[in-house]
DNA sequence: GCTCAGTATTGACGAGTGTCAATGTCTCGC
DNA sequence: GCGAGACATTGACACTCGTCAATACTGAGC
């Protein structure tokens, strides 16, 4: 299985079998100091799958709206005015970050709330962690 | 200014003038907690745009590679053929990695030696470390 | 100066993506 | 049940991007 290095210690790995491959917290590490391989294929590609999804200007100010909100979680009509775009272009980004695994999605009556999903972020930004 | 929370404590402003905005290890952080206000339009993309250049397979094997390199630094010719592409491709992408500010080329005889900027590199993690 | 090898640049093409208008779906209140 | 509001989906368009072939550039050695 080559133990190589990597972030978030949760680890759980048989999460839902609708997606075959989201590994919530386990990202290969980046850059790992000089001693450690370098990434193959697969693992650049899902590092990569993440990343796009966070790599867009309007994706991040969604993300950082739903962290910054009461309780980290707001529903699409506090997003739509502050961003200044279509209600369908909102609906597109959250689908993206939602299926990234970054956000969560909730439906309460007519509304639909999404919440942060720290640990994703976290393996995220671990992943990228700098060596040495 | 809007001082808000950011990371990496360089801070050094003022790079090079040909260079308008490229400030190295100054990120605003994408998901502070609550309190926190959210990311602005200029912040957004500005992160978006080094994200971009991670967000994709090749350039994140290439940057793993230079990374696990002896000395953190690594030569166009090490990279060509275990990534299985093109010279000008590889090019392309070194090239646009240089353009983040994450690699620095040095070119020593007909060599072009690339080599890592970690504080580049933590500078984007920590702009997604995640709140709380 | 000339040749050669290592890189960078240019031009072109196909694939992917962000955006919106129009439409569909679902839930609540009447 | 019916209309209204919140959100998702579809289709279309312009734009960006990753890739390669061809070419230009540059430094070393003869």
């Amino acid at each position: 299985m080559t133990t190589t290095t990597r972030a978030g210690g949760g680890a759980q790995a048989d999460a839902q079998p609708a997606r075959p491959e989201l590994p919530l917290t386990d990202l290969t590490v980046c850059c790992a100091p000089e001693s450690g391989s370098a990434l193959s294929s697969e693992e650049a590609e899902q590092l990569a799958a993440v990343l796009k999804a966070v790599a867009e200007p309007t994706r991040l100010r969604l993300l950082s709206m739903v962290a910054a909100s009461a309780g980290q979680e707001a529903c699409v009509c506090d997003l739509t005015e502050p961003v200044g775009l279509s209600q369908p272009t909102i609906s597109h980004h959250m689908k993206v970050l939602v299926d990234a695994g970054l956000l969560e999605r909730e439906k309460r009556g007519v509304w639909a709330y999404y919440r942060l999903v720290p640990e994703r972020l976290g393996a995220v930004a671990a992943a990228l962690s700098p060596p040495a």
